[in-house]
DNA sequence: CGGTTAATTGACCCACTTCAAGCGCGGTGG
DNA sequence: CCACCGCGCTTGAAGTGGGTCAATTAACCG
């Protein structure tokens, strides 16, 4: 099915971006590739409790995982876009311990485990580039870690919205430092743990310095050696180079 | 050899509190342990930037991941303890985006990736619970950014003992509510992204409260309830269940 | 043109930081 | 055996980054 494999290029991109994949490994995925559906925005994809029997990948659309605390604030604690997998972990916890919400409209293909297991017991390469998936999100997460305990509000967005441009380049959703971000203020403070005054202000800081422009969904990073600057951003944690794994 | 199995037991118990492990996975295991190595306090286990030939599995002793930001701040993104790999995403990554270093002496036993390697190749449900503690690890990252995005420093830091307390039952650290804790004040100010003076004033109102008691690198949790109920711990996320992975 | 949601602004507040001293204790050398 | 040293713990005082509350404006939308 030629539909198919569009939706899955831009996982082939995100996992060619790290080590070569073979034409059997690529079939495999499409094999073990199920149902596509399309999600409006605002739909909870996965809910906490949960217990899934596939695993959804965005091919299309922005979503964010978070968890929802006793005074009912929301913790944001990763963005996904086209090529990620939204619960992989569901997988082996079979449990989900936080929700995932789409937020913008989403086109997903999900990979019932069963397929996914098949998969770690006859492609031992692939298995490990799936396990290599789950580790860039752990990264990133451990990364959000840092920003958050050491750096200030202002370095911490700087660096955020460093980290969505590097990973929109991966799977080519950025054009001269431009690239889709359809969120709101509200949500980047869930996930930044702030206010969404002070984020607003914040804002109002980065648009003053030139560093870049937020409109219509879309981020625009004027300066990128000045924001990388400011927010102290290395690309190491992302894993780019290409190499055996 | 009956001494490396013992060091191995610690690990053995922490997979199979989430899933069974057959007698010939322990052997897998066994035969794909490497060199057993004792470090002292304050040794460095790993440091960003290197590429490492193995990964390790802490048999004994405590751990912790770090990054260093450029005022020279420390954040410590992960505490491991016996039973625990403390760089298995080395393992996909090839280099590190990250230090460990020894808190305490250790005792480590080193996995080649060469052997690991293996594993993924004939062991998939081995791999699969390897994959599912490098998940785990995962879970804790996303828990402690919810924490640290939306809980007080109280609350805080009654979270991460309860997760201490948890995790140290887990490999039979823990008796009456006790385990070993071995850090400094200032190490856990670099956990919780948060000043020393003010972790130990927290720490005071902790002990005000009669919830834990923390002396001679031990801490003792007082009433696991209301520390459980002030750090709106819920162990969830730590996947205790045991079930098929 | 109302109704709703997102962005913005102002004023005040406080949890946590910073800076600066003191204190206790184990280790070490004379 | 004691003086000294260094590290970890504790305390006080003063400052601030970011939160909270409340209201206004802007953008969107049928």
């Amino acid at each position: 099915m030629n539909k198919k494999e569009d939706l899955l290029n831009v996982f082939f991109r995100k996992l060619e971006a790290r080590d070569d994949l073979s034409t059997q490994e690529r079939e495999a995925l499409l094999d073990a590739a199920g149902e596509v559906r399309v999600v409006g925005a605002g739909t909870a994809i996965v809910s906490e409790g949960d217990r899934p029997m596939q695993s959804i990948l965005l091919a299309n659309g922005l979503t964010a995982r978070f968890n929802i605390v006793e005074d009912g604030g929301r913790q944001i604690t990763a963005f996904h876009i086209d090529g990620d997998f939204v619960d992989l972990p569901g997988f082996l916890f079979r449990t989900m311990d936080h929700g995932v919400r789409a937020m913008t409209d989403c086109t997903l293909v999900s990979f019932p485990h069963q397929a996914l297991r098949r998969i770690t017991e006859h492609c031992p390469h692939l298995t490990r580039l799936l396990w290599l998936t789950t580790l860039l999100d752990a990264a990133i997460h451990r990364q959000w870690l840092v920003v958050k305990g050491r750096f200030s509000a202002l370095e911490h967005m700087a660096h955020l919205f460093c980290e969505h441009l590097v990973r929109a380049e991966v799977v080519g959703l950025a054009r001269n430092g431009e690239f889709p971000f359809p969120i709101t203020q509200t949500d980047l403070a869930d996930a930044m743990g702030m206010s969404t005054v002070h984020v607003n202000r914040t804002l109002q800081e980065l648009r003053g310095k030139n560093l870049v422009q937020w409109e219509h969904g879309r981020l625009r990073v004027l300066d990128e050696n000045g924001l990388r600057k400011l927010g102290q951003f290395d690309d190491a944690f992302l894993n780019l180079d290409h190499e055996p794994r």
